[in-house]
DNA sequence: ACGTTGATGCAACTGACTGGCAAGAGCCAA
DNA sequence: TTGGCTCTTGCCAGTCAGTTGCATCAACGT
């Protein structure tokens, strides 16, 4: 339950990394740092971005490979969401995500939100869902406090 | 709760289009014709694909307009898997996607079987989800049993 | 320091989709 | 039937996210 700054959970993502064979380097340092910094929702093309703000000449290509590697090692996962946009984040601290449409803001839903609805489909259909990150559409509290408030 | 021959379901659709001083044509008539005999889960490209094995000439484009055409209209809905990927489907057949990542068969989910998750998600969190269709990802019932069956 | 081999930058490429434009085809009106 | 207005279409070039080939570069073990 230690809690970790972020520099330390890059370092420990770091060693993960060597420890399977990979090299240390300095792309890999600064695209893992964007994601551990952004705590999930972040685009490829997010890091892309950030990352180059440091290293100008840091291609998307080895971001997505860097990506890539972090998906096969289990450290990142990708997740799209039902507008067809996609994202990654930590795997250690998955969540579904409820996007809202009108303000753009995401709130994170844990995982065991949606127990419900996988005994559901278990018992209802014999269907086992896997524990896939979900975006789900919508719109959050205060959007609809104030839509009320505007229309009607 | 009368019963359409798909003919007859394009037809109508056709008569939509018109109605809104949309024009009837051959192509719209074929990727319609499509869309109603699949039944559900068809990418734009199975449309073009099909399409084309009658009409060689009909243009992807062109499939792509219809849709937004018939998006525009209410008429089909498209919905984004978990992976990303994107299939189109008839409004009037809302429902949502359970797809067996082992046998890609993809089964058939009511809209009203995630009537539970939306109340608790507006309960415990304040927010209002949109009937959107989702795709889950999972094991089908049938792989589940012959999973069971050869491993361990 | 050195050599092996994995990682990177660059650029070209893919696949899904979009937009411009001129030619073609519905539909209405005469 | 014949215009003719305007929507549709085919063609093609362009965009956007993501991938791949390849020569160069730089980690890491020795």
């Amino acid at each position: 339950m230690a809690k970790h700054s972020h520099e330390d959970q890059v370092e420990q993502i770091m060693d993960r990394l060597a420890a399977s064979g990979k090299r240390r380097t300095m792309s890999r340092q600064a695209v893992i740092k964007v994601i551990v910094d952004y705590h999930g929702h972040v685009s490829a093309d997010d890091i892309a971005t950030r990352v180059q703000k440091d290293f100008p000449s840091l291609d998307v290509s080895t971001v997505y490979r860097t990506l890539e590697t972090l998906r096969e090692l289990g450290i990142v996962e990708r997740v799209w969401f039902a507008d067809g946009s996609t994202v990654y984040h930590l795997s250690d601290h998955k969540h579904h995500h409820l996007c809202c449409e009108r303000c753009g803001a995401v709130q994170e839903l844990p995982i065991s939100a949606l127990k419900n609805l996988e005994r559901f489909l278990l018992d209802e259909y014999g269907f086992e869902t896997h524990q896939q990150p979900l975006g789900l559409f919508g719109l959050c509290a205060d959007c609809r406090r104030s839509t009320r408030g505007d229309s009607s």
